[in-house]
RNA sequence: UGUCCGAUGGUGUAACGGUAGCACAAGGCCCUUUGGAGGCUUUUGUCAUGGUUCGAAUCCAUGUCGGACAGCCA
């Protein structure tokens, strides 16, 4: 794979090329108030990436400021997740605390002792005062964006009136709400972040990481730039909705006359995908609402949930690799991610014979009890795969959709009278339909040409079609859950409440019959049942039953040729 | 009636003043003991109008359209 370029990798080509930094240093910044999801993934490889590719360092750190909001579930997920995506490509890019050794990772809660010290120092230079409006005042007082809002009342405060508040806000002196910490910048900016944006306010909670300690909370914009500035990054990169922020982010560090080189920020478009949605928000509202089975419910685009579908950490690299970086707010077409999640599998994935919707098929020359032992290729694409056995028997399971009365044109499979190949055995002729009472088919039989099978006589005549099976009597069972999209349109945000366009079957589960050695299926493994589909093993497999996830159909040539008609 | 950002086939992107290319999607053909995979192939594009230039997707101006921003969220 070529390395990627975009605006971003340029800018930090530029920077190493002027020797601007001695060493690039990025870093994943994610806050633990929910699952990191697929637009994540995008900025994993995006940060890691860089690091990758230009001898640098990325740093995985919980941007940890609102103890409201954020739980250690969710740190725990994340570096779960961020270990599965980055682990075997850019271990080695990794981030790590002083004498830290496994993946720990960076909190900006760590560095509210130092934060709490610029913010004196901001105080101390005029540029900060400790404000008592309320936050319906705030608000006010803040004006529109198309007017300017107006100064506090509390504005020009003493400096040591103003360090004596911090102090007692600090101890714990003030209620929730009561006072704020704001940069003294310009309430009139045209840009509302200027606005004497607030830096610390009071919030009497127990926070994930540092406990009791603190009763008040650096906001994101204080946090963040000193954050990057402690951890040494050079190039801070986040999405599109922080570029009105920017000028803050350097006003910060720009007045508390750090020495330099000074971080800088860089801002992307973050990801929209085709028919589901990416805001934690309404992510977490299908968790909550049980619309889902959880954050890692296989139709998530989360990353968990991607993980537990069956999606490598290399379809999604890839994924995020073709999508490519830009500033523009476009919607990825999910076929592209469909694509590398197929392109990836195809290469890896064991084939074996798994039938979905059963329906008997009895070899009526073929001996009763006879078992015998058939030759399958393992995966065509990689001839190390090896082979392995598949008993044939006299009585059979063929797909439902293999089999039509009355088929319309161009259509390969069996037909009354008509014959197929059983795929690594005979060719076969449909000789009788058996229904039931009421008029269903129950039964079909055939005679099979016992020459045609591999090395026989008439193995290589030529017939169209060519289907799986599995023997009857010596298939095992398993429930297999076949995912679609989690919504009916492509783009649910855009029309009004996303939940009105949930896709009510999403979720499909039926009792397949697949071959004997998927018996032995491990976690992790992935399998293609072959003119199926990817699948692998779900979690909630037990040795009395066993789960298996669909993770994507095969691309179905015959279903786009019924459509046609 | 504010500020900032953006606009290249259906979708996502590349081209850094010099032949508009790639991927996905769509269509056709070949091959196939997976209607999979693979191979070959076709269609479709620079938001608009001016300007600078020998030459503009690229630079400039204006317009149009789209996005972000008014949390004591991140």
């Amino acid at each position: 794979m070529a390395a990627p370029s975009d605006f971003i990798r340029d800018i930090v080509a530029g920077h190493l090329a002027e020797k601007k930094y001695p060493q690039i240093h990025t870093r994943f910044p994610p806050e633990p108030n929910g699952y990191l999801h697929i637009g994540h993934a995008k900025s994993i490889c995006l940060n890691f990436g860089i690091a990758r590719e230009f001898g640098g360092i990325c740093n995985l750190r919980m941007d940890d400021t609102n103890p409201t909001k954020e739980e250690v579930e969710y740190v725990d997920s994340i570096i779960a997740d961020v270990k599965w995506l980055i682990g075997g490509w850019a271990d080695q890019q990794l981030g790590f605390k002083s004498g830290g050794k496994s993946l720990e990772p960076f909190y900006a809660s760590d560095y509210f002792d130092q934060i709490y010290e610029y913010a004196v120092a901001l105080i101390n230079k005029g540029k900060a005062y400790i404000c008592d409006l309320t936050p319906e005042q705030t608000d006010e007082y803040r004006g529109a964006p198309d007017h300017p809002g107006k100064d506090s009342p509390f504005r020009n405060r003493r400096i040591s009136e103003n360090l004596d508040l911090f102090a007692r806000m600090k101890a714990g002196e003030f209620p929730h709400g009561a006072r704020t910490l704001r940069a003294k910048i310009d309430m009139s900016s045209p840009n509302v972040w200027l606005r004497d944006p607030i830096l610390y306010r009071i919030r009497h909670a127990e926070h994930h990481h540092t406990g009791n300690k603190w009763c008040i909370y650096p906001m994101y914009d204080f946090a963040h730039c000193i954050s990057d500035y402690i951890e040494g990054i050079t190039h801070s990169i986040c999405t599109l909705e922080f570029e009105v922020h920017r000028p803050l982010y350097d006003w910060i560090l720009g007045n508390l006359e750090l020495p330099r080189p000074l971080p800088h920020q860089y801002e992307f478009a973050r990801l929209s995908l085709g028919y589901t949605v990416m805001s934690k928000r309404k992510l977490l509202q299908l968790v909550t609402e049980k619309i889902v089975t959880g954050w890692d419910d296989p139709r998530m685009p989360t990353i968990s949930g991607l993980r537990r579908r069956g999606v490598t950490p290399e379809a999604l690299r890839h994924f995020a690799y073709n999508i490519g970086i830009t500033k523009y707010n476009g919607l990825t077409d999910v076929a592209v991610l469909e694509h590398a999640i197929r392109e990836d599998l195809n290469k890896r994935a064991l084939r074996r014979l798994a039938v979905l919707r059963p329906i008997k098929v009895v070899i009526t020359n073929f001996p009763e009890g006879k078992i015998e032992e058939l030759e399958a290729v393992n995966n065509p694409e990689d001839p190390n795969a090896g082979k392995r056995k598949i008993p044939f028997t006299r009585e059979l399971y063929i797909e439902q959709d293999d089999f039509m009365e009355v088929p319309p044109p161009k259509y390969f499979r069996l037909r009354p009278g008509g014959e197929v190949r059983l795929k690594y055995a005979y060719i076969i002729k449909c000789d009788e339909v058996v229904k039931n009472a009421s008029g269903e088919i129950t039964e079909l039989r055939c005679t099979a040409d016992l020459d045609s099978k591999t090395g026989g006589a008439t193995s290589a005549r030529k017939v169209k079609g060519t289907i799986h099976w599995v023997s009857a009597t010596q298939a095992v069972d398993a429930e297999v859950r076949l995912y679609d999209r989690l919504f009916t349109v492509e783009d649910p945000d855009a029309k009004g409440e996303f939940k009105e366009f949930l896709n009510k079957n999403s979720l499909e589960v039926v009792k397949a019959k697949c071959e004997p050695s998927l018996k032995d299926a491990a976690p992790e493994t992935r399998y293609q049942f072959e003119r199926i589909g990817y699948f692998t093993l779900d979690k909630e497999t037990t040795p009395e039953k066993t789960v298996i996830n669909r993770t994507i159909s095969l691309k179905d040539a015959w279903a786009k040729e019924v459509k046609k008609v």
